[in-house]
DNA sequence: ATTAATGCAAACGGTTTGCACTACT
DNA sequence: AGTAGTGCAAACCGTTTGCATTAAT
């Protein structure tokens, strides 16, 4: 029941949006925005609850998850679906790094810094503005593709 | 209780395929087949169950996810996530063309095979073999950045 | 005769909802 | 005081699992 340290940029400012917007500034909304002040990239909504109940008891899954859709609207989250289904809530526009999917076997190689600027420049004379550290390529690895083919090429 | 007519290319392969590996060739299996072949793209776990349900109403749910199992395994069919979290199943190779997809509008765009061919060499180092044809690049397209900029960056 | 595959029903996991209650403003 | 937000518990939906049974080889 101990009030924490005050919000870092960018977040210091969201109990005045929200309140602007008649909205409210809770003790379960700061925990929530605790978490993702502290995440970098993305975060999975099972994975937010967890770590919100690990500062405060009193976070409830149905809480985190109402706070993420108002959070959503004010353009603070981004949603969107993980490998595994899940949804996962992009934040900000950190430093996170893009991955190398394998459609198969669903492993994952991290994409270096260089490559996804050489995957970013391939495209953006068509207007497609990559991100380097939003970029996933979905593919099928050597091991996988070389399974499938035996099977059905 | 009727054999339908014999399967296209190319699964009319398919039951030898299974049989060889000890596997075998059933009346739901046939269905599930029948349902696949006449998708082009992409169908979701549940409305493949429901189709299915349409020709066979002994087709049951957990045949299908076990059916499409072994499918993924033979390679005849890929899993990924439709924008809405669920399973969505990719058929066949008749994606002779790998997609730039973008995260938050969902519009996709195709990919040229030379900037397949390029993204393919940018990784083949290291030993993932991309195939030009199951690329797909996950990002954000310029439009989409914008407005996520705006409104938190 | 073997044993892969099925149907059933129940479990699962992440997410959503209805409702009475709490607590920000 | 007014109403946004909460906790709870139950519903939800697509998918998965255990197990006894069926049927393809």
């Amino acid at each position: 029941v101990t009030v924490s340290a005050s919000l870092r940029e960018p977040w210091a400012s969201l109990p005045g949006q929200l309140r602007e917007r008649g909205l409210r500034w809770t003790p379960q909304r700061r925990t929530v925005i605790e978490v993702l002040a502290e995440t970098r990239g993305h975060i999975t909504g099972a994975e937010l609850v967890e770590r919100c109940r690990v500062l405060d008891l009193t976070v409830v899954p149905s809480t985190v998850y109402r706070t993420l859709d108002v959070l959503e609207q004010l353009g603070v989250v981004r949603h969107g679906h993980g490998a595994d289904g899940r949804q996962e809530f992009h934040v900000g526009s950190e430093t996170d790094h893009g991955h190398l999917h394998c459609a198969t076997c669903e492993n994952q190689w991290e994409i270096t810094e260089p490559q996804a600027g050489a995957i970013a420049e391939l495209f953006a004379p068509q207007g497609f503005a990559l991100e380097a550290s939003h970029v996933t390529i979905v593919g099928q690895c050597r091991t996988c593709r070389e399974r499938a083919t035996r099977a059905f090429g």
